[in-house]
DNA sequence: ATATTATATCGTAATATTGCAATGAAACAA
DNA sequence: TTGTTTCATTGCAATATTACGATATAATAT
């Protein structure tokens, strides 16, 4: 089938996986870096960055911004995208507290 | 074509992305949160808590093996999982570096 | 030995993801 | 207007993921 069945999760489980899922491949991880190492506003320049074929690169993008982790504003011909500061922050807060989860003292293992 | 042209990206970004392409499905977050909360091995009931067959847990189960965030100990007819603290706290510190990314002061967008 | 229980694996269908050539659209330049 | 540049969209082929019935395996119980 291939289809999560989004119904039968809690929605932070639901919200957690399709984070993780922007994560799940290195060319927005990479997408991602790049726009925080630069610290500024990117206009081009990120298919040369990253090796693939521009339309490739375009759909990683559009992909990033459905879910709100990057912004792009058209500048004349081309578009500056940016790491949205705000979504970026509350992404980051659900995922770490999924990753802070500790057990503390079981040893059956 | 599907297929993510791993040498084009470096180790971290590879490693980051096949790390959270585990986070991307929401039954192996409920697994791992499931694994988290009853802070013990656990043998069976996973197939009762989430609502998936048998089979489907557990390929879930490998995957997550295979990365070395669970260890399975066979016990008697049954197997127990739980969570591999040691790797999942490399795990935490390679995602964690990612996340707390940040950037200063640009204001562009 | 035979049955039972718990889990893994195989095989396969349904669906999703990735990548890119070709093309479109929008702003600008000459 | 006619190009040029930049990015988005379409269409499609290749591959990956997900789900589960059927079956295998392995330990234990009767």
């Amino acid at each position: 089938m291939g289809l999560a069945k989004t119904e039968m999760f809690t929605d932070e489980q639901n919200k957690i996986s399709l984070f993780a899922k922007a994560f799940g491949h290195p060319a927005r991880v990479a997408i991602l870096q790049h726009l925080f190492k630069i610290d500024t506003c990117i206009c081009g320049d990120l298919v040369n960055e990253i090796g693939l074929a521009q339309p490739t690169i375009s759909q990683h993008l559009k992909e990033l911004k459905n879910l709100g982790l990057i912004k792009g504003n058209v500048e004349g011909t081309s578009v500056c995208y940016c790491i949205d500061k705000e979504n970026w922050a509350s992404m980051k807060d659900i995922m770490t507290h999924f990753l802070d989860q500790d057990i503390s003292n079981n040893n059956c293992c």
